[in-house]
DNA sequence: TGCCAGGTATAGG
DNA sequence: CCTATACATGGC
């Protein structure tokens, strides 16, 4: 399992990794030196900040061979790496002081693009838990299943049949608390065919939330993250408790969607990595 | 130590 | 359609 070489991926409107991670749409980064390594689509990608992107060096890989072009490929899309964030946080309407700050302070942040199994069981954790607590438990999964990323002490994110396979007691012992059978019948309707993540895909925003909705434990917050985040649906405004915070004190209760189409999402992002200078 | 956490299901109006 | 309430557990 030799490392690949370090391959450099350009990131329209660059990027900044720790306002990325911190923006709490991803909990498996880990920090490391001056960037992070990244487990996904079977790997663990090392990356660092550079020159208007990223430099990334995949430690390990449970794939056979995958050429350096098709690396590249996966991650460039999961750093969405062709959409200009410059012009994005230019956007704010210049009379929205609040919202052209929050895109200015967010600058750096991006939208990732990840799986989205992950996406869907990780947001059905998150509903009332801290950020913190819901990255532990998280990790407790990954670790109970217990499948490593070859010659690394990192574990992969279980698929659905691997995830239907743990216990009841396996999965409280994660701290999922009420969310356990969330989590197991979610898994367990992936696993069976009943619903398919490609299939997911083919849907329209308001079909996929639907669809999404009629999992238990998910609901319009939730599947709302899981198209935002797992199936890049940018348009999507996710509202949580400091979005909703955010849309009293600064919009009479309602985002001006209007104005931001087809980027929504984005604007939710900053917003809610502004929370707290609410 | 007690409060709160990137909500949801459910019952009732 | 709306509102009120219970909910398991960790982190601070």
């Amino acid at each position: 399992m030799k490392s690949s070489d370090k391959i450099h991926i350009e990131l329209k409107g660059g990027i900044d990794l720790d306002k990325t991670e911190r923006s709490g749409q991803c909990f498996r980064w880990i920090p490391d030196g001056e960037g992070f390594l990244i487990p996904a689509f079977g790997m663990l990608a090392r990356v660092t900040e550079s020159a208007g992107g990223i430099d990334l060096e995949v430690i390990s890989s449970s794939k056979k061979k995958t050429s350096a072009s098709d690396i590249s490929e996966i991650w460039a899309k999961y750093f969405d790496a062709l959409l200009d964030y410059s012009k994005i946080r230019n956007m704010p309407d210049k009379k929205d002081k609040f919202l052209t700050e929050a895109a200015k302070t967010g600058e750096g942040i991006r939208i990732i693009y990840q799986e989205p199994f992950e996406t869907l069981i990780t947001f059905i954790i998150s509903q009332r838990k801290s950020i913190p607590a819901i990255k532990t438990s998280v990790e407790r999964i990954c670790e109970t299943v217990g499948r490593r990323i070859p010659g690394t002490d990192v574990y992969d994110f279980p698929t659905p049949d691997e995830l239907m396979k743990l216990s009841a007691d396996e999965l409280s012992a994660c701290g999922l608390g009420y969310r356990a059978p969330y989590i197991h019948e979610c898994a367990e309707n992936f696993a069976r065919g009943v619903l398919d993540l490609e299939y997911l895909n083919t849907l329209d925003d308001e079909s996929l939330i639907n669809t999404l909705m009629s999992l238990k434990g998910v609901g319009v917050k939730v599947a709302n993250c899981t198209a935002l985040f797992g199936y890049h649906r940018l348009d999507l405004f996710p509202i949580d408790v400091w979005i909703q915070r955010a849309l009293e004190t600064h919009y009479n209760g309602k985002f001006p969607l209007a104005k931001y189409h087809p980027y929504n999402g984005i604007m939710q992002q900053y917003i809610f990595a502004y929370r707290g200078k609410l």
